[in-house]
DNA sequence: CATATTTGCTAAAACGATTTAGGTTACGGC
DNA sequence: GCCGTAACCTAAATCGTTTTAGCAAATATG
């Protein structure tokens, strides 16, 4: 017996009094536009008792706000962004924002497809990785005066809100860590990528490479590529490379990827070499051995993130640009104690 | 220069038509209502000129539809849930479904919270990990007809679609290979909720440990407690039951926190020790050893909830209610190799 | 007592679409 | 010359809110 929720017209109809004041009465307005204590007592009685709330699509159209967020990562399965976008949760709901999450893949077309999506929808904000063509969806949103902050990577070029974190720094003083433990042949591996938080970590490698005076080997692999061919351009890399002694994921995926390839391949190298890799996770801390790695500090993004957002959803007059660059945690662990030279 | 998105009503003034016209072109039904090939020819190239998209809301104020479908699970940010979530919006996208994830910490205020604000919304589907007591907003959404699937977890005296595995017979299955493999005094560690899927797998452990004539001993760890209580707990019972031989951790998260548990405090017995755990994560392959799982199909979970969801998104009249019941599949790794005896 | 002011409330437009029920005009048939 | 029909298009209601502008009655002011 499907009845209709109520909405304002009814309970108007139901009271005998018109829809406008029960609107002000319901939005808190009654003593402002001077409804009488006893109509406002009746109305707001009568709606408790029919459990009426408001239509969200038709306030929203009406006021041309949504409260909701979208926050738009690579992939919302990688654990990485999976806890953020929780920590993003917890904080927007206490808000009283509601966030939609959603997976680019990095692609342009995808972010595209995206944005056009939550346009139409009239979303209020946006926190969003951006894949590397999205410069000029990110400039539609900044015309509109739509607020958005970028994370984890941003345009140099662009002028927009961002909150990153110091990827060529903490890149160069996980490496000299190793260096100071005495590796001295460190593979880099890599996603073949030209956006900042990449080339940022390359170039933290190449920086303590170059002052330490020690080769430089890495490996790209591209985006696209599932995970056994990421496995295979490893293994190629391993044993075309003989003489590393420690390697450097760049990512959290790969580390993955090539834990795996050393535990099937090459079971010695995991307890010899050195291993360092960007983006902390529960797991590192369990594997034997237990892996170093950079951690970037998701409570303190999130809340940046959300601190910014809302500062950008209530502002009156325009806001200048905020450019937040935080810090990353070196974890030392097992994986990066001090070299045992064996033919030394 | 923030000029505002063109609404049909725009286009209609434009071209001097009226917004019915445009409405009809716009939506293909040109030819159905005769307009002639020259208007419908000048009202799709404006508007293709003016980049016209609807106004999703009011487009969903007017008919109701939302495209939007809601995924509720206890916490996305377990790497369980985020993997499903990515299936599932995977497959939505392509049907022209949106999703919003979100996290009910198995708390049932959350869970009619979200619920609410889902139904202010209007969203047009809802797959849900249910909390013990949300059998009652479930109800609601049901006497309304909406499309309603519940996952992981069912009320089994509630008339409702659901998609589950055998967790009975799953768990049953990896506790006679343990046994098989000489393991004799087996603990089960679980979290002491009363729904079907730990009822079910606590089920398992007993009919298991029952016919095989073994003691059972089991740890009920409460939802609620932070990560470190629950290591205290398993440090307590692992003390306790020396003559343990091997643990059964019946979720991925309890897994976790045993591990490093068992990597702290006793590193002896992770070699020793058989090891299984509910739902399988990429980490248990990388682990050492690598640890035996019940893991769950997620492809088959995922493509199962969208075929059910599409056929009730789509349905005309009432269908029946459909339960069904996936096989998990058991990794066996090195964690439950047969038993080396030390002492016999 | 006539005129302001206050009190208490409401009509109606607007947000941007969809859809029902026609309304013109033109043309063919008889 | 009248009627029926087809071709082409549109007015207006509707979804459920918010908000501006203002009306009528009661009260205060001089």
């Amino acid at each position: 017996m499907k009845t209709k929720r109520p909405s304002l017209k009814d309970i108007a109809a139901n009271l005998q009094v018109s829809v406008t004041t029960v609107s002000f009465v319901l939005n808190g307005k009654g003593p402002e536009m001077r409804i009488s204590e006893e109509v406002t007592r009746k109305i707001l009685e009568y709606a408790e008792e029919v459990n009426y709330t408001p239509n969200q699509l038709a306030q929203s159209l009406r006021t041309g706000k949504t409260n909701i967020l979208v926050f738009m990562v690579e992939d919302i399965s990688n654990p990485f962004f999976a806890k953020l976008a929780r920590i993003i949760e917890v904080m927007a709901y206490k808000k009283g924002y509601k966030v939609i999450f959603c997976s680019n893949e990095n692609d342009n077309r995808h972010t595209e497809e995206l944005l056009q999506v939550f346009r139409d929808r009239k979303a209020d904000g946006y926190i969003i990785i951006p894949s590397p063509g999205a410069k000029k969806q990110i400039k539609a949103l900044l015309e509109e005066d739509i607020p958005v902050i970028l994370f984890d990577r941003y345009f140099p070029d662009l002028e927009t809100n961002y909150v990153v974190i110091d990827n060529e720094n903490a890149t160069y003083k996980a490496m000299n860590h190793l260096i100071e433990s005495g590796y001295q042949n460190i593979g880099f591996i890599t996603i073949a990528a030209k956006q900042t938080q990449m080339l940022d970590r390359l170039s933290g490698y190449h920086k303590a490479v170059k002052e330490a005076n020690l080769p430089s080997r890495i490996l790209e692999v591209s985006f696209g590529e599932d995970a056994l061919q990421v496995e295979g351009l490893m293994r190629d890399f391993f044993e075309a490379n003989h003489q590393l002694d420690a390697v450097f994921f760049a990512t959290n995926y790969l580390t993955q990827r090539g834990l795996l390839v050393m535990r099937e391949h090459f079971p010695g190298k995991l307890k010899e070499w050195g291993i360092m890799t960007f983006d902390d996770n529960e797991f590192f801390r369990i594997h034997t051995p237990s892996i170093s790695a950079v951690a970037q500090p998701l409570e303190e993004i999130g809340k940046t993130l959300m601190e910014m957002m809302l500062e950008l959803l209530h502002k009156n007059e325009k806001k200048e640009v905020r450019q937040i660059v935080l810090k990353a945690e070196l974890k030392e662990r097992d994986s990066s104690r001090p070299k045992v030279s064996s033919n030394q």
